[in-house]
This record gives structure tokens, C-alpha cells and sequence, in this order.
DNA sequence: ATCTTCAACATTGCATGCAATGTGAGGGGC
DNA sequence: GCCCCTCACATTGCATGCAATGTTGAAGAT
């Protein structure tokens, strides 16, 4: 039997796995390492100058949370990304976030309402100014993110929060609204507004439907342009 | 940048992590290490007679995992189980089961759909000796786990079992129907039976309501004896 | 020329020793 | 008596060397 002390969870450490961990998700998401390329012990723990322990134990953990692949006594290598796992990825947002905006609108508070309708004006001035200088896309794309993230946090189930998380990251690569016209742009900011508006009046129903069709909006852009993610 | 060569994925291989892996964590299951009891890295190890590190990386897996919990430089802890956490899992259980049988309902073949009816078939004779043997019970709980899994597996959404597994798993110690009596567990042989029956008549959305009803039982019955899980 | 065999190489899997860090108990000061 | 400081111990974090396994390519036989 185990010793069972009663001491205070987790802190934040950064310890030489927890380094490496970071470095080579980074770079699955910058596209450095693409799919099927084989990441190496020996030459991440040279380039990183640590010993090929804490690059292993890193590996063991990315895969147990689906960036790579381990094959036994060959390695681990980046997960291919098909058509298939897009569409599940979607089926699966499609039923996760409206339960989590439905969630968030029963349990609402006004500080972060508050918070989220701020990022939603900042989302919307932002849009006005893309055609004048394109590159505010990015900007958007990273606080729509945040918009979705908070959202779901505000639900209050941890593990939901969780499995979106686990789910949406290994798949949208690029966050970016690059297939967006302005119009769809403007659409998608005027969904976040209604949303908003629905939780402020009390409607669970009416927000978690409404974010159902904000996403299959988003889908339906996406599997037109198969290079735009993102709701 | 990384090789990228195109061999075959994986295999099924047996090192020493996995076996401590599956050790640990079928002890985790059977109550052998409880909430909050430390898995010391020394200890296994001895115990297993293999060396720390590949107990350090199966503990890193059951980490990611959600089993454990680990505080750094100061070891990895049995997670704690809440009135929250079930409530959670409950909740998600409730978006994604239906939703599983509604994909499944969609494409299923004849071949699986008869072998979920013969396994339904199986646990209501079960059922019916189930006063004269309560060993049974245990059997029924496997058939039930196992039931469910194959419908879940049936969608084709392999994300969605991934999800659900790694959602059900660490939440349910003890599969049984303890504290249904004879009644509950007729109607919840009823529940599958009229869930095979809609997907057979091609209703998708008769089998997902089904379904949605099926788990909202179990939880009603769960809240009510906070030791009896699974629906 | 083609297939088979086998040996050298590359890579991961595992063991062990040492370093870093956290914990707790005991002693000294107030 | 209470608090703080320090030091010893327990435990994890990391480095390194060797073993096991998989792969590749060349030599030899057919």
C-alpha cells in the first residue's frame, strides 16, 4: 500500500521535460516538424543540450495527448492529419460547445460577461480595420480563440473544458481567418454578439443554439476552403 | 527539420513500461491504491524488479492520462474522486452517448448490430437469475460496459470513443449494478433493447433520445445511492 | 539479374549513479 | 512557550552507459 500524505497539489516548475515538452509542441504547431517526420531523441536532446531522459519523457507525454505517434523500438513521429479526422474533430465541437455555452449561461457572471463582451467589441473594431491591413487577421483568429476558450471555461466543467481543449488543439494548426471575406467576417462577429446577448438575458437554450450554428457556419466555410479552421 | 520516413504504425509490443503501466493502473481499479495515496517511483520498481526509469514513464502516461497527478519533486499522487467530478462526467456522458448512437444508427452494419442485440439478448436471461445468483451482477456489468463501448465504437468517430473512454474510465472504480433491484435492471435491459430496435427501424433520432433517456435513469438512480454508477 | 543472408549501424529501451529539490525534525534565539 | 533557522533525509530530476531491437545494404548463391 501506498503512503497517504495529505499535501497541496500542483505548482508550476519548469523542469528540463517540461521545456522540451513546450519546444516540440511548438513546433508541430509552427509546422517546423510536419506529419510522419520522425522526431529523434539524440538530436532534439543535443540541439536542447539536455540528456535524452527528460526528451524522452517528453515524447511519452505528447503522445499520450495525440501530437505524436510512438512506434516500439522505432520512434515517434508527428500524426498525420486527414479529411476524416477534421470532420470528427467538428461532429465533436458541434455537440461540445453549444453544451458548454449552455452551460456558461446558467452559471454567467456579470465580471466575466463583462469581459467577454469587451473582447468581442475589440474582435469587431478589428474587423473594420482588415482591409486597411490584412495582417490584423492573426490578431482576430487569436482573440476568437481566447472568446471560444473563455466561454467554455465559464461552464464550470473542468473536464469538458478539458476534452474541447485536447480536441480542438491537435487539429486547427493555423488559427487564422484567411478564407474569411469581410462579410463572413462581420457575420461571425455578429453570432458572438448574439450569443452574449442571449446568455445576458437568461436563454441557455437560445445561446447554446446559437452557438450550434455559429459552428456549422464556420464548417460550411471550411469544407469549402479546406485551409480555414475555426469558428 | 526531421526524417520523414514512411514505414508502418504500430504494433503491439510488450516493454517494461507498459507492464508497469497496466499494473498501476489496474491497482488504481481495484482500490489497491486509493485517492491521494503516493506511487513511489522506488517502491514499484523494487517491487516490479525493474529499474526507476521505466516506472518514471509509465507514471508520466497515467499522468497525462488523468489517473494520477504529479507534483513536481514530490511524486505522483491517485487523483481524488468528487461529488463534482461525477456530476461532470455525467454531464458529458450525456452529450456524447446519444450523440455516438445517433452516428451509430447511421452506419450500422448488420453484422454488429446482430451481435449487440445477441449481447443484449445475454444479459436479460442474466438478469432474470439474478435472485437466485447476485454473482451475476458482475457479469451483466461487464456485458453492459461492453455494450455500450461497441455502440460508442459503431459511430465511427473514433475521437469520440477516444473521449468517451478516457471520460468513463477513470470515473467508474466499480462497474456494477449494486444498487439497481430487479425492476431497474428489467427497465434498463428494456432501454437497450428499444435502442437496438430504433436503430434497426433506421431512426437515428429515436435511438439518440433513447439513449439520452437510458443515462438520465442511471444518473436519477445514482444520485439517489451515490455508490452505483453506469448506466 | 534476383533473391537470401547476415552483419554493421541507427535508434529506442533500460539500469544505475549523481544532482537538485522539497520535507521535516531538532536546536538555538527571543 | 513559540518561532525561525539549519541540516539531514527522502524523493524526484537528470545524465550516461549498455542492452535489445529494428533497419539497411552489401555480399554471395542460385
Amino acid at each position: 500500500m501506498a503512503d497517504a500524505v495529505s499535501t497541496p497539489p500542483s505548482q508550476v516548475v519548469q523542469t528540463a521535460t517540461t521545456k522540451v515538452h513546450e519546444v516540440i509542441k511548438q513546433r508541430i504547431l509552427d509546422g517546423y516538424y510536419q506529419a510522419h517526420d520522425y522526431v529523434r531523441e539524440a538530436s532534439i536532446a543535443r540541439e536542447l543540450e539536455v540528456s535524452r531522459t527528460p526528451v524522452r519523457e517528453a515524447l511519452r507525454e505528447l503522445v499520450s495527448e495525440g501530437w505524436l505517434e510512438a512506434i516500439p523500438h522505432h520512434g515517434s513521429r508527428v500524426v498525420a492529419w486527414t479529411e476524416k479526422d477534421a470532420r470528427e474533430v467538428f461532429e465533436l465541437r458541434l455537440v461540445l460547445e453549444p453544451m458548454a455555452v449552455r452551460l456558461a449561461s446558467e452559471c454567467m457572471s456579470e465580471e466575466c460577461l463583462a469581459h467577454l463582451e469587451a473582447m468581442a467589441a475589440r474582435m469587431e473594431q478589428l474587423t473594420e480595420r482588415v482591409e486597411a491591413d490584412p495582417s490584423v487577421r492573426n490578431e482576430i483568429a487569436s482573440l476568437n480563440h481566447e472568446f471560444h476558450r473563455e466561454l467554455i471555461l465559464a461552464g464550470g466543467n473542468q473536464r469538458l473544458a478539458t476534452v474541447l481543449e485536447s480536441v480542438v488543439r491537435t487539429s486547427v494548426i493555423r488559427r487564422n481567418f484567411g478564407n474569411y471575406d469581410l462579410a463572413h467576417l462581420r457575420r461571425s462577429m455578429r453570432h458572438h454578439r448574439e450569443i452574449l446577448e442571449a446568455i445576458r438575458s437568461g436563454s441557455p437554450s437560445w445561446a447554446e443554439h446559437l452557438m450550434h450554428a455559429h459552428l456549422l457556419a464556420a464548417q460550411a466555410l471550411h469544407f469549402r476552403f479546406p485551409e480555414a479552421p475555426d469558428g
